[in-house]
RNA sequence: GGGUCGCUAGCUCAAUUGGCAGAGCAUCUGACUCUUAAUCAGGCGGCUCCGGGUUCGAGUCCCGGGCGACCCA
């Protein structure tokens, strides 16, 4: 089907930025640069917008500093007054203004300045002064167009605010939104804390595989592909979990992986297909050990991206300086169900319960899993303050060890904040023969129609077999990390790339 | 998968009961030597997502489709 608004909208090729009014000027004056001899290789300057800044931070209005610099970046707005024009060139670090005066540039140049459009990007050399009314500005005596944009820019004011049109487009989101270069620029110091923290308690950082025969690790759907030298079907990870613990097997004793994890599953407000996670594990540590590591991680992340504990999130306050809430699954589901229920409560009991709560159980559920889908329900989303819920079944846990004194649970905790689950982590199973068990009881219930159980993995379990020690593993979401510490409440608004449909092909 | 809302100028959005399709910004022309979303005057810019229907007349109502957002499963 033929979308002409389409083609009007996002013109394709140089035929339709000739046939674009607000295109086709610029296409003349590109042309004409290149006849010209065309734009340059490289430009040096001498400062970024951040270092003038910050080399000058507070001149009394009208100064002069003699001092000359060479600017560079895009050029976003202009203000013409007569025979001044004040402009503001944005580079990656942040803003400045040029203040060009034709009586200092001269007229020819003073008018080839007039000639640039938005979205340009210029070099620009001349004296840093301070305007009459006090903005830091450079009082610039040449420039160069170092590349022409050949389309306008987003609306100066409001910006581009399509949502779909702010994902597809990242490159104008950030050149027109403040808040989203904020975004990307916490991110970046999120992850770089975390790699800090663990780091500085002695975690080696490790790439495992991305291709492999069969995922592991979790459940969940994996996306397929094919090796055409090896003939063989191959699986994007759907974790980092077996790898990793394979290596403290091998003696890193503390090992972590910031890695991309790929889930063949739907997509909405906390979930894109390809996401990032940390994952770590360390000898002979358990899960309370664990807590006490996430407390610490979480909150050093809090500073770096909001300049303390204390955030906001959705409008309301979240402290996370721990020690945060512990709870048990159980308890906290118990509280929400408000009445006698547990692990040894007949399934058949546990199964009219779930249906009154609106759930609908599959068949091969057991009281761990009807447990679980309870807490799911009418819990986690209740849970604002940071939280530790502890001991999940074994039943839908099969890689965590089974409690030292408890039955049907194992030593194992989400960290829930604000309704959402940012950490999971256990003391890892590290018996074989119960693995094998765990894996064997996964088979069954995917024999029974459970479509998301967890594969058995015999290299591990021979792995396992020469011996895990004790060990505390974890895993932190770090997309839906950036979230919570950038107030941002959809996945896509943290990844610079979402996942997305292929836009419809333009016609030209 | 279900429900709700949306799709109008390059961008952000209006358009009363079905009655000439508009504004701001951008762009273009002109004025202006201290602007900060500059201001002022003027101009250009539309297959109203697509297809059908009702009607003297459809951006608006009806049917079908596409795409998107939000909520629910």
């Amino acid at each position: 089907m033929t979308d002409e608004s389409q083609s009007d909208r996002a013109p394709d090729d140089s035929a339709s930025l000739e046939s674009n009014s607000l295109t086709r000027e610029r296409l003349a004056k590109y042309r004409k640069v290149m006849e010209d001899g065309g734009f340059p290789y490289s430009f040096s300057r001498t400062d970024t917008t951040a270092d003038l800044k910050d080399r000058f931070p507070d001149l009394e209005p009208g100064a002069s500093t003699g001092e000359i610099v060479t600017v560079a970046g895009r050029l976003m707005n202009t203000r013409e007054m007569g025979k001044l024009i004040f402009a503001v060139v944005l580079d990656g670090w942040g803003s400045i203004q040029l203040f060009v005066d034709k009586r200092t540039l001269g007229g020819d140049t003073f008018d080839a300045f007039r000639d640039l459009d938005g979205g340009d990007w210029i070099g620009a050399t001349g004296e840093v002064i301070v305007t009459e009314r006090g903005e830091l500005s450079v009082k610039i005596f040449e420039f160069t167009l170092l590349q022409k944009s050949l389309r306008p820019l987003p609306d100066k004011w409001h910006g581009l605010k399509d949502v779909e049109q702010r994902s597809r487009r990242r490159y104008l989101d950030l050149l027109a939104n403040e808040d989203s270069r904020r975004v990307a620029l916490t991110r970046a110091k999120i992850v770089s804390e975390l790699r800090t923290q663990f780091e500085s308690r002695g975690y080696i950082e490790v790439e495992t595989p991305v291709l492999v025969g069969e995922a592991t690790g979790a459940t969940a759907r994996p996306f397929k592909t094919r090796h055409n030298a090896l003939d063989m079907e191959m699986q994007l990870r759907i974790a980092t979990e077996l790898f990793l613990k394979r290596l403290v097997i091998g003696g890193i004793e503390r090992v972590f992986e910031i890695g991309r994890i790929f889930r063949n599953e739907g997509i909405d407000s906390t979930h894109n297909p390809e996401f990032t996670m940390l994952e770590s594990y360390e000898a002979f540590a358990d899960f309370q050990d664990v807590m006490v590591l996430v407390e610490e991680v979480v909150a050093a992340c809090a500073i770096v991206a909001t300049g303390g504990s204390e955030i906001t999130y959705d409008g309301r306050q979240i402290d996370l300086a721990g020690p945060y809430r512990r709870a048990t699954m159980l308890e906290l589901t118990q509280e929400a169900v408000g009445e006698d229920m547990s692990y040894d409560t007949p399934v058949a009991d546990l199964r009219v319960l779930a249906r009154r709560h609106g759930i609908d159980p599959e068949n091969h559920w057991g009281s761990g899993k009807l447990i679980e889908a309870l807490f799911d329900r009418l819990v986690e989303e209740t849970l604002w303050e940071p939280t530790f819920v502890t001991e999940h079944p074994i039943e839908t846990s099969p890689l965590a060890r089974a409690h030292r004194e408890k039955p049907h649970v194992t030593e194992r905790f989400e960290l829930i904040i604000a309704g959402d689950e940012y950490a999971n982590a256990f003391s890892e199973l590290n018996d074989p023969f119960d693995q094998r068990a765990r894996f064997e009881a996964q088979a069954a219930a995917k024999a029974a129609g459970d479509e998301e159980a967890h594969p058995i993995d015999e290299d591990y379990i021979r792995a396992l077999e020469y011996g895990l020690p004790p060990t505390g593993g974890l895993g932190i979401g770090v997309d839906r990390l950036v979230m919570l510490l950038t107030d941002k409440h959809h996945i896509r608004e943290v990844i610079l790339f979402p996942t997305m449909r292929p836009e419809p092909k333009e016609e030209s």
